[in-house]
DNA sequence: GTATATTAGTTTCAATTGAAACTAATTGCA
DNA sequence: TGCAATTAGTTTCAATTGAAACTAATATAC
């Protein structure tokens, strides 16, 4: 009998990994946010969109929505947003005149620079109650998740009885 | 230099544990609402409900809100909504007539019934992914984030500049 | 005891969301 | 080539959201 054990027909939230999985993110991102959304006046998506940006650049629309699990609606407003607000970027991709290639303004560049710091401040306080170890740890633990939900969407969907 | 060692002023969204907990987070809810939310016409914030409910019988909807982490709104109208389902009824409480008292009809119980085997087996097939230590592993790391934010909400309050 | 402050929950209203329809560009293939 | 199918991204519109205002009940202060 683990810590984990139940019996099968009975749904404890407090072991129940989605519902905790939801409930520590919705927690986090809403203390992340906090830090940055009203100083540098950007919505949730627009920051998602620059921070993917700041670390891939020249991504297409479709590949920022990918990388950050938001839909195409979301991103086009986002990136329309930030573009109204020379935060970002958008071409035309030379070979493909469908596909935008995104990328941060030099403005973009500044604020993503001094966002990075006091987002990377916040992760490190949240990591100071794991170990080094713990952190490479849970690490290893969401790429296993990671990989598995990727397995399940791909079953789920030959089965769609 | 251990897995999550990084220049101080880099993003590598990749390694970001807030980022990471968004990513796999968004996709499992996802999954999870794919084999609720359609079969059983149920909203995501109504089936949160209906999931405290049936572990936590007889909370105010302050208490549900606390526990799924949704505002009083959503609440207010996730419950107004399984009400006229005439899947979860509302009392008042005898010595507070300000606050009801929230508990699954027989049909709202007869639903989670139906529901609450799906989702665990879904939780069985994501947790495959994972030696049985590896899961008591995942929740004593998450458990010790969620504290974590606690404390870390208590300083921010106390310095709101 | 009455007036004020606080708390639980609902309603209103403006902003955000996403599904579906659309535009424009590209690919496939007869 | 040329025409149907697909793909990238945007726009439209109806549904969902949450902040602020509100109602009703309780707690606190004087």
């Amino acid at each position: 009998m683990t810590k984990t054990a139940r019996k099968s027909d009975v749904l404890e939230l407090e072991h129940f990994l989605p519902y905790r999985l939801s409930h520590i993110t919705a927690i986090v991102s809403a203390q992340l946010a906090e830090r940055y959304a009203e100083p540098f006046d950007l919505s949730v998506p627009e920051w998602k969109v620059m921070a993917v940006l700041g670390r891939f650049p020249d991504l297409s629309a479709n590949e920022v929505g990918e990388k950050t699990v938001m839909d195409k609606v979301t991103v086009s407003r986002a990136v329309t947003r930030l573009s109204e607000k020379s935060c970002v970027r958008r071409r035309l991709a030379k070979d493909d005149k469908r596909r935008s290639v995104l990328s941060l303004t030099s403005k973009g560049k500044a604020i993503h620079r001094e966002i990075v710091p006091m987002v990377l401040h916040y992760e490190r306080e949240l990591m100071e109650s794991l170990t080094v170890r713990e952190r490479d740890t849970l690490s290893l633990l969401i790429e296993k998740l990671e990989k598995r939900t990727e397995m399940l969407a791909a079953n789920y969907l030959l089965l769609p009885s």
